[in-house]
DNA sequence: GTCTATAGCCAGATAGAC
DNA sequence: GTCTATCTGGCTATAGAC
């Protein structure tokens, strides 16, 4: 890694200072409420001065999704160094790791209907690589959990990826928080717990 | 049921069709996306003659809720004359019915994050009238199937609750849909299971 | 690279004739 | 109640001084 000078540095504590700020203002707003004057006013900046580092504000989005993706595959590693847990107890973390994220505020999420960020995203090289990262190694642990009969084998894998991915958008965790009546780490539990038991076999 | 003018009939009418109209046009890209303009051009009127009909988007679009949440009652009636069926296999039905409208393009679908949608709706009157019969109606079904152990009787109602109603905005059959490995009826049946097999007790 | 100021646009809502 | 035409506000994006 080549050292960085003073100024690169401080270009780069900005950056990143400014992606927090989008990537907590999309989880509580989401793209289209989103606005550009927020994101430069948590920052603490001038919104042209945004307009330096990011050329649009699905270029900002986007950079906090990348961001989501690589600290995704940091937890992957995480969980894949854990030598004492089968295939199905590491998906059943990486559920419980996006829950316990999307009720603390920090899960960006992005529209998945039509939207102007869609066709941004998927013309982003670096985010459709990170992603197919991702899904390869899940993939891979969703083929050897079903394999030890953790995983219903007769589901088809897609399924189960996308039910597990579905977790970081699931309203149900923040519908039933604000219920009032159960903690955070409950309502992790009990929504982790329904969705795995979703993908086990029959019996 | 009062005799209705020739003149109120023609105004049922086409409020009938503006609120068809925002409802696919819900359901295809949301509230936010959805503009005024696009819903007049459909209904084939001008936008002023929209706000004749109704005060503001927002009034336009919780009308379109509580049509759907008017259907929504009207399926749970049709369930609860089938005398054969038991409380399980009528929430499934519901399940599928909710999977069934959203593939078909019909199911509207509401921010559920800050909006100023969400304030309009919790505070229209004949929303959450409408909103709780249909709570209290599966709520019934929900206590009952515990009883039976066809649902897992130390999981909250509300999960219970909440995660049926989630099917009607889940990503995941669009994505599957999308995937073009499925039809639209195995993509229903795939997470209909998945949903309801969460639901049921361990063993 | 940072700011202030503003251009340009678009969508929600309204005026007023018919 | 329907229309055309317009107002109004807010948002993305940029110009231009420093």
């Amino acid at each position: 890694m080549a050292r960085l000078s003073f100024r690169e540095q401080v270009l780069r504590v900005r950056q990143d200072a400014i992606v927090a700020a989008v990537n907590r203002l999309l989880a509580d707003k989401g793209f289209d409420l989103m606005t550009v004057d927020e994101v430069a006013a948590e920052v603490g900046i001038a919104k042209a001065s945004l307009y330096k580092h990011f050329p649009s504000k699905e270029a900002l989005a986007a950079a906090a999704m990348v961001r989501l993706l690589e600290r995704t595959l940091a937890f992957i590693d995480q969980q894949a160094a854990r030598q004492e847990a089968t295939p199905a107890q590491r998906l059943e973390a990486m559920v419980r790791w996006a829950l316990t994220l999307q009720l603390a505020g920090e899960m960006p999420t992005v529209p998945s209907q039509n939207s102007s960020l869609r066709a941004e995203l998927m013309a982003h090289q670096g985010y459709l690589d990170l992603l197919m990262q991702v899904s390869d190694r899940l993939g891979a642990w969703i083929t050897e959990a079903q394999a030890a009969g953790d995983i219903d084998a007769t589901l088809p894998a897609e399924l189960v990826l996308y039910n597990i991915y579905a977790r970081a958008c699931d309203p149900v965790p923040a519908v039933l928080k604000a219920g009032g009546r159960f903690s955070d780490a409950e309502v992790v539990e009990l929504v982790t717990e329904t969705c795995m038991r979703g993908l086990r076999p029959r019996r």
